[in-house]
DNA sequence: GAGTTTGAAACT
DNA sequence: CAGTTTCAAACTC
């Protein structure tokens, strides 16, 4: 921590960073804080003090000095690309609730003052509510690497966050931050009615103080940083603009955007948020990056959000990265990945711990599974560690962390875009050519989306499915897919064997299917022919369910959002290249139960890129809604004539189609078509 | 790090 | 719908 208390390193930086940065520590930088000191004590001051009402206070807004880089999307910070016109309904709602004083960030609004902002804020608070500088270079390392996370963090204990909460009737302070700025903001989802509540507003005028800014460094400390002030807690609150500094706000959700292409509520999850209508969860969310060193890894918990959903920028942090930093995060805190990834901390105990403090989570998981989870999902988390960018390159595909692509023609607008694909905007890491996939470009993104979607509706959906089944089973033969992983279109691999990454199956860590065209079939997760095959067509039907839930539902909790659907941001737990898939990657993808899949102790598939671990739903969480209509779903009736025939429509195989049927057939098109659009809609 | 291979995505 | 081209990731050296 010493090193970050020292600010800044960037000269560059306005004064009002410096202040900002140094403000929280002013004892420790003598040299600001003397001045200060002493300028506040002058006769002149006073006098000017007693003039205005102004307060002398802090350099709060301060802050802004921020990137331009990490705050360039600021355009919609809450409309992913991959929202649809539906989704952008939602998003522009969500976007009023949490913050109506600001129409717009303009990625360009890099004048105004955030306190929040990313890179530049590198103030950590503390529970405290000190703020410690942190070193810049922390975050330079990785300006803007990380991909946005969001990660909630709860109290440990419901009292905690009652703490934290400034009313308890008012959900819990939201948290966000952004890995790669190390920005974060906290928000304290309200409801509405409850909006006055009984915050004390004169703390909120303090946004630099419950705005947090966390060095990737920080490490057990930081779970305790990111509530400052509990008592203050409330930032914002969803009527907050009214309230709110909305300065501070901006500067927040401006990192957020940053990162998030989608921000919207679990309006399908909601019910794996659990029980709770909503409306009063609060959710710490974070988008950290908690490592300096890499190593320094967060735990993300997921618990129940409120019908807060957020899609994140890619949750692409690769695996490796992330590791759960020190046992205080993962029993200490409590982070909620928001995001694709977030469904891995319903599984775990502690985040069930957590929900049940707020109220009710879908517990999914062993706990047994946990760490194995946590470490995955920390894993993810952690983008900022030097090492990410060299990762992305080599092993980006591993994780869906942040997505970091390599485009040179596509302008980052078709799916070639690994970012585009994932729904997330690019970012700095990204070493893309002519990059349009950027806040700035919103309007293209989202026009490009539409029009991908119009020709393939689910060409964002997740390609890999997982069933609660998913996982194989140990001991079992390792040719044997799990029942429900399946990759929706299949492979059609000719040369790789399905043994390689280039197979989007063996990528996402299942089984081929009968879908696959693929020759010379050796997924080790499953092949194609042979037993697995026999159990694809069992299970055709069972996976046709399981789409659904997935389409419809996100496993993790969260709200689904198209995007999200679109890549797991998490990976397996396996998937770094050095590290064994083996013991991570059932326990993630399994909501329950799963053994290893293979049994192979040797055998380490790679992480999935796709893989849905977090996907996973178990039917019983299914939403009602799904589970008595899949049928009757309003889109049960399309067929399987998507708008992108090649790849939507899976069944190849005449066996398949034949023993489901139609049914089947219509049942995909659910699946794949609601996740991103209707079912957001439905749901809100 | 550059070049090759691969297969998805896009195009015809 | 099938074939071809384009593209970028995965892979190899």
């Amino acid at each position: 921590m010493g090193d970050r208390v020292e600010i800044s390193e960037k000269e560059n930086n306005n004064i009002e960073e410096r202040e900002v940065m140094d403000t929280p520590e002013r004892s420790k930088n003598c040299q600001i804080a003397t001045p200060i000191a002493k300028f506040e004590e002058s006769p002149v001051f006073n006098f000017l003090n007693s003039l205005s009402p102004i307060r002398p206070i802090k350099s709060v807004h301060i802050s802004q000095s921020i990137n331009p880089l990490s705050f360039a999307s600021l355009g919609s910070v809450f409309t992913s690309p991959h929202v649809t016109s539906v989704r952008e309904s939602r998003f522009l709602r969500r976007h009023q609730l949490s913050d109506p004083s600001k129409p717009e960030f303009s990625s360009d609004d890099q004048t105004t003052v955030d306190p929040k902002n990313e890179n530049t804020a590198n103030v950590t608070t503390h529970a405290d509510g000190q703020k410690e500088n942190i070193d810049p270079r922390d975050s330079e390392c990785e300006p803007s690497y990380n991909c946005s996370k969001f990660v909630v963090d709860f109290p440990e204990d419901a009292q905690e966050m009652a703490d934290y909460t400034c009313d308890s009737s008012v959900n819990a302070p939201f948290v966000v931050r952004d890995c790669q700025t190390n920005m974060e903001g906290v928000i304290h989802h309200v409801d509405q009615d409850k909006e006055g509540t009984s915050c004390d507003w004169d703390s909120l005028i303090n946004a630099s103080d419950l705005l947090i800014f966390e060095s990737p460094v920080v490490n057990g400390s930081e779970q305790e940083n990111v509530f400052t002030q509990p008592g203050d807690g409330t930032e914002i609150t969803d009527n907050a603009g009214e309230k709110m500094d909305y300065e501070h706000l901006s500067g927040f959700y401006r990192g957020m955007r940053r990162r998030c292409l989608v921000f919207e509520m679990g309006g399908g999850r909601k019910k794996h948020m659990a029980g709770s209508s909503g409306s009063d969860s609060s959710a710490l969310l974070q988008s950290d990056d908690n490592n300096t060193s890499s190593s320094d890894q967060k735990l993300l918990r997921t618990t129940k959000l409120p019908g807060i959903g957020l899609h994140l920028n890619a949750l692409a942090a690769t695996p490796k990265e992330y590791k759960l930093v020190n046992g205080q995060d993962s029993s200490t805190s409590r982070r909620l990945l928001i995001g694709p990834s977030s469904s891995v901390d319903f599984n775990s105990s502690n985040a069930g711990q957590e929900l049940l403090s707020n109220g009710g989570l879908v517990n999914l998981s062993l706990e047994g599974e946990i760490d194995s989870v946590e470490n995955a999902v920390v894993d993810e988390i952690n983008p900022c560690s030097p090492k990410k960018k060299r990762r992305k390159v080599e092993q980006a595909g591993d994780g869906n962390s942040c997505k970091r692509c390599n485009c040179k023609k596509s302008k980052c607008l078709k799916l070639y875009c690994e970012c585009f694909a994932a729904g997330v905007y690019c970012v700095e890491p990204c070493a893309c050519i002519e990059c349009f996939n950027k806040p700035i470009h919103e309007d293209m993104v989202l026009m490009t989306r539409k029009q991908i979607e119009s020709r393939n509706p689910l060409a964002f959906a997740p390609k890999v499915i997982r069933g609660p089944d998913s996982i194989v089973e140990t001991g079992e033969d390792l040719s044997k897919t799990p029942a429900s992983a399946r990759h929706k279109r299949g492979c059609n691999c000719k040369k790789s064997g399905c043994l390689k990454k280039y197979c989007e199956c063996y990528q996402g860590g299942v089984g081929c299917s009968m879908n696959c065209r693929c020759e010379g079939c050796k997924n080790a997760f499953g092949i194609k022919d042979g037993s697995c095959a026999i159990g694809h067509e069992a299970e055709a039907e069972e996976d046709e369910i399981e789409n659904d839930h997935e389409t419809n539902m996100d496993p993790c909790g969260l709200p689904a959002t198209p995007l999200r659907a679109t890549r797991q941001s998490i990976e397996h737990p396996f998937s770094s290249k050095k590290n064994p898939p083996q013991s991570s990657f059932p326990s993630i993808s399994s909501s329950s139960g799963f053994v290893d899949a293979f049994g192979n102790p040797n055998f380490l598939p790679p992480p999935p890129k796709f893989s849905k671990h977090f996907e996973t739903v178990r039917e019983d969480e299914m939403p009602e809604f799904l589970q008595e209509g899949s049928s009757s779903s309003p889109i049960s009736g399309i067929k399987l004539s998507s708008p992108n025939r090649k790849r939507v429509s899976p069944p190849r195989s005449s066996s398949v189609e034949t023993s489901i049927g139609g049914l089947r057939s219509s049942r995909k098109l659910i699946l794949q078509s609601i996740p991103s659009f209707p079912s957001l809609t439905s749901n809100q």
